[in-house]
RNA sequence: GGGGCUGUAGCUCAGUUGGUUGAGAGUACCUGACUGUCGAUCAGGGGGUCGCGGGUUCGAGUCCCGUCAGCCCCGCCA
């Protein structure tokens, strides 16, 4: 009976069985993937997490492991205890690790009956995601997805290890924590025992680690979750995990050796591949000017090129007049391009508005060498050459042009860049992995709303040396020692050198408009902290489910959470967020709006 | 806060300009048959608030408005 029979001992998962145990007794245990009853001798597929196992229930040797194989249904848990036997030739199923052998029953024990699942462990279609995240444990039993959590094991373990060999402590921090209202918004938690005060759920551990460090750790690494109540994307949750680093009297270059070194080694262990040693490097300038993106895309070329000088020669209204505003015009060959449909050349104008750009303007030099655009006559035979020149124009190749300010116009063409990329099929199907470090971005940015000076990455950017005695004068030109880790495409990891010597981190927290009663309220401890001996430190933070999401080739993080959360945030398998009890919210001292 | 896409048996989907389909297919499920299958096969059966609400119409799965949910994007995410 279910649930009552004395538990046998597993001898093996189910995927491991070869032709070298034949001859063994064995006791397999998992779920019944399928079962092929034939009146006579049932087959049963089993499965665990390691694979499938046929197991043969035949009535003429064993007339109690079939009766019971009769009763058996998808996904119940049952152990089936026998003898490891070699299939016929004609009976070997290529498609399994183990189908050179079968295990032949002689007593199956129902360990667990099951309802029918709602949609089956098998599927060869994809499901509604919304359904896969209510019945997230059927979902999870998924060969591929528990692939995904195996690998994300092997990430997070690889990167335990080369650091922990490399003299980092993983240290845990708090995640009841105070409020910093500026950055994202952040999630708080009520005190019971104080009345009116609340915690925050840690953005980052970035000032305890940095505490840490002015605490003589040295080296640490954690596992950090990070929360932020902000609205989520295919690469954002309202937690995720990040490989959070930190080390001290370091400079700029051995944080990025070590992190390279790491990243390496996870890719290696974690996807069997080599990365470029060292990385690419690119400068923030570089990248906003040939690909209109801090993070740049290096799997297909398509790079964004001045074209002002030449277009200027031609009669295009729209061109020259946004070059005497001031303004520029940027192009993009699109190789190959020449073969896109009418319609799609008709919608890069609406496209490119909803890519924030003015309009986009195109030519396209055929195969055959002649030109079509409706800009042809605002060009000069000559003018068109020079910019086939300008672009490396072949036939076949399309040409597309923005104009704005140039402030404007480099996030427009890198948006366009990517979207004429994905027209033309890129990056397409491809092995290929592109690292690369993105460096020298500036401490401070203009914010949108106040026109003030705010912090890009955070106020505890170290400037380079070259601006710290004039920073005052020009914020915006100074540079700091922040780096970003893309690959392909993907933000994976963003880190910096800080700031240790107080008088310096007063002059960058006046720049940002932070007075020093704000400052000390905000950051207390750290600032204490660094008053009391701080050492030179700096590190990064890799966002795992992004890095994995890319080792395992999927589009959304959700795919490699066990448990993650919808667009508005809710958890379809427990129902969170979910209402409270008022006598909660009272003892919580916490009355509803309304 | 805004834009786009999707919503029809347990699951994946089809469903023509609104009317012969009193809502279909495959699969899953249930019953029966079958001793070598591995997407088993064969026969039979049960199963639907067409996301929800309102409207237009003689008539709505189909058209209109609203709403909910999921997905993608903008804003947001130091």
């Amino acid at each position: 009976m279910s649930g009552q029979a004395e538990l046998p001992r597993r001898s093996r998962c189910c995927g491991d069985f070869r032709t070298e145990h034949v001859g063994q007794e064995c006791c397999v245990m998992g779920w019944v993937h399928s079962y092929r009853d034939h009146g006579g001798v049932i087959f049963i597929d089993l499965r665990d997490r390691s694979g499938l196992v046929q197991i043969v229930a035949d009535p003429s040797t064993s007339p109690g492991a079939h009766a019971a194989a009769e009763r058996v249904r998808s996904e119940w848990v049952v152990a089936a205890v026998g003898r490891v036997r070699p299939r016929s030739a004609e009976s070997i199923n290529p498609k399994l690790a183990t189908g050179e052998v079968e295990i032949i029953t002689d007593r199956i024990v129902i360990l667990t009956e099951a309802e029918t699942p709602p949609f089956p462990v098998d599927a060869a279609e994809e499901m509604d995601e919304s359904l896969r995240l209510k019945w997230r444990f059927i979902d999870l039993r998924r060969p591929q997805m528990l692939d995904r959590l195996r690998r994300r094991h092997e990430v997070v373990l690889s990167a335990r290890n080369y650091l922990s060999e490399r003299g980092f402590w993983e240290i845990e921090t708090p995640l009841l924590i105070n409020s910093s209202p500026e950055g994202a918004r952040d999630f708080l938690v009520p005190s019971r025992m104080n009345p009116g005060h609340f915690y925050a759920l840690p953005q980052s551990p970035q000032l305890m680690k940095q505490t840490l460090m002015a605490s003589g750790v040295d080296r640490y690494f954690q596992m950090a979750r990070c929360l932020r109540d902000e609205d989520l994307r295919a690469d954002r949750q309202p937690e995720h995990t990040q490989i959070d680093i930190e080390m001290s009297f370091v400079d700029e270059e051995q944080v990025l050796e070590t992190v390279e070194g790491l990243v390496r080694h996870i890719y290696r262990v974690a996807k069997g591949v080599d990365l470029p040693d060292p990385f690419p490097r690119m400068t923030y300038a570089e990248a906003m000017l040939r690909y209109g993106s801090d993070k740049p895309e290096l799997r297909f070329g398509l790079e964004i090129i001045d074209v002002s000088p030449v277009v200027a020669k031609s009669e295009f209204r729209v061109f020259t007049e946004t070059l005497a505003n001031g303004g520029q015009v940027r192009g993009i060959n699109v190789k190959a391009g020449a073969c896109l449909s009418r319609s799609q050349l008709d919608n890069l104008q609406p496209t490119a508005r909803e890519l924030g750009g003015k309009g986009a303007a195109y030519i396209i030099y055929e195969p055959d060498g002649t030109w079509r655009s409706p800009l042809l006559k605002y060009f000069p035979e000559d003018v068109l050459e020079e910019l086939r020149s300008l672009l490396g124009g072949e036939p076949g190749d399309l040409f597309v042009f923005g104009a704005d300010e140039p402030e404007a116009l480099a996030p427009f063409m890198g948006r366009l860049r990517l979207h004429l990329a994905g027209l033309v099929g890129l990056p397409g199907e491809t092995d290929d992995i592109r690292p690369l470090w993105v460096t020298d971005f500036p401490v401070f940015e203009r914010d949108s709303e106040t026109g003030g000076w705010q912090a890009m990455h955070h106020p505890f950017t170290m400037p380079k040396r070259e601006f710290l005695d004039t920073m005052e004068e020009n914020p915006g030109a100074v540079i700091g020692q922040l780096y970003d880790l893309v690959i392909n495409g993907a933000e994976l990891g963003s880190g910096s050198i800080r700031i240790h010597d107080p008088s310096i981190q007063q002059r960058v927290f006046r720049i940002v408009g932070i007075s020093e009663e704000e400052a000390e309220r905000k950051f207390s401890y750290l600032l204490r902290a660094f008053r009391y001996g701080a050492p030179p430190h700096g590190g990064i933070a890799l966002g795992i489910d992004r890095l994995v999401s890319q080792i395992v080739g999927v589009k959304s993080i959700r795919e490699v959470i066990a448990f993650p959360k919808t667009a508005t945030g809710a958890d379809l398998m427990m129902g969170a967020p979910g209402p409270v009890d008022d006598a909660q919210l009272r003892e919580l001292h916490i009355r509803p709006v309304e």
